[in-house]
This record gives C-alpha cells, structure tokens and sequence, in this order.
DNA sequence: TGGATGCGTGAATCTCGAA
DNA sequence: TTTCGAGATTCACGCATCC
C-alpha cells in the first residue's frame, strides 16, 4: 500500500534505474520479498522459417532477433523456469504478475506458472483493433495476445482496484478481453535511421490498465525483459517506481531517453478512450450461425426475386452467389446495394426484413456490452 | 473431401452414434488414422472450493459434478497425455484437433499437445457477449474461454475453409476472436426437472463455425467429450458424419433425443464459397492455342512495360523470356508474380486484364463438366 | 486549409502439386 | 525427399502528398 512504510528489503531496490545483464542473474541479485508487482514481456518463441511477403511483394519484417531463438520447447521451458522461479521470490507475499504471449509460448509460460505456484487469477485476452492480416489466407488472422495475471500464492492478498477499472470501462466492470489498438505512429520509438527501435513494443494504454488496476501509487513494478521501457514510463507517469532490467544496450540507450521525457502525472490519469460511438458491425453470417435464419432459406427481394442462404452466410440465386450486397446488386443490376434492407424472409406468412435481425443483435450487444 | 472414396480404415468407424464408455479405452479401439477432425470439450479442472453466491444471496449452480475433479496438476497433466495420444492415434494425417478450455486447463492442454506432437494453428477467443458477472469485485469478469486449433503434425495438410469464413465475416477474413452468445433459452436442454441438463452446453454457434471453418461435408468429426452432444448435432446439420463417446448415461439420453430432431441441410446450402485454388488450372498457352491470343501479340504491364507472346505460350520482353510469371517477376525485381493478374492485352483500344480469358475458359469448363 | 489518394507497416510458426 | 515453378494472397491506421 501507498500508505505503508517501505520494509527493510525494499529500501535496497535500485529503483527508477535500468539495470544491464541478464534478467535471473540479476533478479537473485535483489532482496527477496521486496516487489509489489512483476509485468513481463519474454520471448515469444516463433519459431519462424522462411521470409513472408504481403500480396503486394513487400516483405514482412518479422522478429527473427537472436534473443527469440530457443534450439527446442524443453530449452524455452527451462528458461522460462528459471526466471520465473527468480521472479516469484523477489515477490512480496501478496505481489503478482502479469506475463504476455501468443499461442508459441504462452501455454508453456501458464503451466510453468501453476507449476512454480503461482495462483492464476485470469487469462486477459487484449484483442488487437488493428492486427496485422494473415497475408496467405492459410489460418485466421491472429488479431490478439494473451496475459495471464496469476498472484504469488493462493493465498496472497493481492492488489485489484476493481473500482478504478470498472470506472475506466464506463461504469461497467472490466472483463478479460481488452480492445486496444497496437502500438504504431508517434508512440512508437524510432532508432537513428527511423527503423522502429524495437520489434515488439507495446503500448502503454495497454500497460496503463495494468498498473491501475493492480497497483497503489508508489509501489514498485519490476519488469525482467524492459526492451523499450513502457512499463518504466507507464509507471513513472503513473506515481509508480518501476526497476528496469535490460541486456542490450542499444534497447537501455532507447529507453534511458524516453523514461526522461516522462512526467508523473497530478492526479486524474484518464485513458485516452477511443469511443467512437458508431454502431457495431453485424456480419449477416452470424444471423445463420445463431440460428435466427436458417442454411436454405430463401430471402425475398421487394420485387419478388429469391435467393437462398447458405451456411457460410452467402447468397445464391438462379444466375448469382456472392454476398446479401452483391447477389442485390447483381440482381438490381445496380452498382451497390444494401443488403439488409433489400431482403426479407418469411415468419408466419409474413415478409420481415433481415434489418430487424441485425437490430435484435445489437441490442443485445449494447446490453451486454 | 466428401467425393473421395472413403479409406479402408474409416470404413470401419461407428458413424453417427454415441458411444458409452471411457473415452480413451474406445479411442484406442477406434481404427489408426481414420478420423477427419476431433473437437474435444475435457474436464476444466476448475478447483472450486465451497460455494459461490450472487448479491442477492441466491447460490451460483456451479460445475462440482464428480468427472470434473482432479486430485492435483500431476493428475490433470497425466489423463489430458492419455487422451490427447489416444486422439492423435485416431486422426488423419491431415486431420486436426480443436481443444476448449479456461485459464484452469488450457495452459496445460495446450503445452500437452505440443509436446505430443501436434501443431498449434491459431488460439481463438470466445468472447462471451453475455457472461456470468465476477459478483464479489475480486478479478476482471471472466468473460471468454480460449480454444486451440491444431493440427496432427506440422506437415498436416490441414482443412481450412478461408472463404466460407470470410464470407461468414461480410467479406473480411475470420480473425482469432469470436464474439458468440452463451447457450441459452430454448436451445438450452432441460432434464426431466426443468434443470439444464449438463453445466457446460456450448452454443451450436460456435460447432458451426469450427465444422464450417475446419471440415468438408462427408467428413468425419469426433467428440470424446461428448455430453449432450452439440457436436453431433451440428455436425449432422452440416452433412458430416459424427462419432460421439460419452460415459455419463444421463448425457447420452438427452444427446439421443437432440439427435434424432436434427435434420441434414439440403446440398444446396451447405455449398460455401471456395478460393481460387480450388478451380481447375488453365495453363496460359491455351489462350494461344484456342486464338483467344495471337502469337506476337503484346501484352502491356500496369506501369507500361511491354512482352510479346510466343507460340509456345512464353514471353519475351526486351532483356527477359519466359512464363508471364517469370517474366513479369523479372520486370519487377519481384520475388514472384502473378503473371494472371499482371498483364493486360488490347482490344478496341481497351486494356484488358487476361485473367479475364482464363476466366471464359473455366466458365466453358463448369457448363461442360 | 481541407479532402482525396496513396503508401507503408505491424510478435507470422502464412502454398502446393508435379517431377 | 527435394526441387521447381505456377500462381494465390491483406486489414486498419498513421502519415505524406497532391490537388
């Protein structure tokens, strides 16, 4: 608590530094006990082969750094092992972690946690608003990244300001699935030639509900894979100390540099809330899935033509197949059309149009939301 | 695929029954290889302790039956190995597994399948879009479950419906978050009390969209956890076949009455959208043979670049020859070209894409099959 | 100054059949 | 088993440029 006087082990922290070398060695190098909450980003593990390039030719500059190289899963287990073991014991008795992946390491991490025992306290998935797209069409695209927040021990008292967040979600309690966009424009660092600093970089909004919601002010927030440093400057503005460890150099130099401009915020720290309020996009195919229209009916035009709903959503008629929009464009002979006020179907010999379907759904969905 | 004549093995499966017994001792009584897709709902492990109750001091029905306890990790660890390699003995070469499961099991499910060999292709999130609220403000509302998709090897050819997807999604391709109600109202099954019939039903939504993305009709789907039987009853619908295993007779009851209700969809329906890859290859020189071009003709880049075709359906520009994609990756300094969508001829002083030819060929080629 | 247009890019396990 | 070559494939933004 912010509140509380600092105990002996703290007072030894290096705080608000960075600190160079290798995460384990120097985490069992620091007073056992002594932090309130560890955010970790490790290496994700790739495991990537060839070169991939975008439809247009242009390659993807993917994360091929030597740092994310791992010779097997036993390898990256031990690893992760190892510095999970390190962190847990610098915890204090009620500290926590949060820990960040994809679906290459993150199943590893979560056993090794539950493994070292840790206490899972949930899964939080940040699903990305602007991913990058799956470019081959071979899988979907994979639009999120999960963190799992998981305290010391089952029975520590760990730090959850649900007020706070349920304020930040307007009103309504935060749940697991975080929609945040990634880190792109002027927040993301450049290095001397303008190539970003750093592959993965993540952005603050992300670790600003993190700190909120599962720290006090003037707590200490280590993070063992600091890269960039957005956990430090989240932190710092936030009132926040933060310990830094880092071993490349050129990541510190980025960093050290950017921790200066931060500026610890007075008092009303508001999210940047990106609410734009315009209506939730229904795709026609979820009417066929949740069973309110069902694969081969047949939809009605106002001039009497039909085409028939097939399970993935499309339309076929007589002469054309495509999507609500296309078959009444087709049809119409028109350049564009609006599907969902264009068709109907029938209940109870009655023609309904298919727009009060997608107005059943968000209404749930604002109810919901 | 569904025209395919089925293998000797698969020959010899009990389609579209519910089989009553454990699930890996009738696994391993099942032929090696002969199962398409497995989608497996296991035991969450959830380790609850007492009971839950609401504000309103009504008590939360939560999931405590007797198949949902583990005596520790260890436990879980061994019967999810057991399972997972009784699957994989089961599946296809080709075949893929999509597993369901929360922050309780899913790290160690998905470490489990990695190391028994299978390839993890995406993790998808549900997103709930009506979840049970945290009612004691003491953890973010566990508002999604998270689903692996992988399949047997690495070198699997994997079933992968991209366009019915894409379709699904109005166009855009299907991303790894899916926003799905939970299973309520009448699609809920009751017990002969009125009480749901099992803790766990998932919405036939989310089958659907598994079965529609991951399988062709005719295949063969199996579920080893087969409770009241939503895979079967989707799978049904969808015109593949099913196998069910399921211990509890209680289940099995209510899955075979389910069962005996649903009726396959029409063909006509259950036709998706394929992609390109899926039509028959024309190979240029047919656009030569037939006329359609002359030999010596030019065919014109977008950015003006010039080639002239040959009689033997190659290219030769100024300093290259070869295939029209060859050539058009040469004139590029691109790593490759789709030489189809690339060219253009000239007819009455229009530029003309010649896909556009290769287009009235595989139409000429539909109408006489 | 404003709107339209185009370009660049992001933690990616990203083709497939024939020879 | 490896090699070769045809040919299929992208969404949301930020930012710069150009009328």
């Amino acid at each position: 608590m912010a509140t509380k006087t600092r105990d002996a082990a703290a007072e030894k922290l290096p705080l608000d530094q960075i600190l160079a070398g290798d995460c384990i060695d120097i985490m069992n190098s620091l007073p056992e006990g002594s932090v309130d909450l560890i955010f970790a980003d490790p290496p994700y593990n790739l495991q990537l082969k060839g070169s991939l390039h975008r439809p247009d030719n242009s390659a993807v500059d993917a994360v091929t750094d030597h740092w994310d190289q791992f010779a097997s899963f036993a390898a990256y287990d031990s690893f992760t092992r190892a510095w999970l073991k390190a962190a847990r014991r610098l915890l204090k008795p009620d500290g926590a972690i949060w820990v960040i992946g994809s679906y290459h390491n993150i199943f590893r991490v979560g056993a090794a946690l539950q493994d070292a025992g840790y206490w899972v306290l949930n899964d939080v998935i940040w699903r990305k608003s602007n991913p990058m797209p799956n470019f081959k069409g071979k899988r979907l695209t994979n639009a999120h990244e999960t963190m799992i927040w998981a305290s010391k021990a089952e029975t520590s008292k760990y730090t959850f300001n649900y007020e706070a967040l349920k304020a930040l979600n307007e009103g309504i309690q935060m749940r697991s699935d975080w929609v945040l966009p990634i880190c792109t424009g002027h927040e993301r660092l450049k290095d001397a030639n303008g190539d970003k600093a750093h592959p993965t970089q993540k952005p603050e909004s992300l670790l600003h509900r993190v700190i909120v919601g599962s720290t006090n002010p003037g707590d200490v927030v280590l993070d063992p894979f600091f890269g960039t440093g957005t956990t430090g400057a989240v932190s710092k503005m936030l009132g926040r100390h933060f310990i830094g460890i880092e071993r490349e150099e050129s990541y510190r130099k980025v960093a050290t540099a950017r921790l200066d401009k931060v500026r610890k915020l007075d008092a009303s720290a508001l999210e940047t809330s990106t609410s734009k309020r315009s209506e939730p996009r229904v795709p026609f195919g979820q009417l066929v899935e949740r069973g309110m229209l069902r694969p081969g009916e047949m939809l009605v035009s106002p001039r009497g033509k039909a085409a028939k709903v097939r399970v993935d959503g499309s339309l076929v008629s007589a002469e054309h197949r495509g999507s609500i929009h296309q078959v009444g464009a087709l049809l119409e002979g028109a350049p564009s059309c609006n599907g969902w006020t264009y068709w109907q179907f029938k209940r109870d010999g009655q023609l309904i149009p298919i727009d009060i379907l997608r107005q059943q759904i968000r209404t749930e969905m604002a109810r919901d939301a």
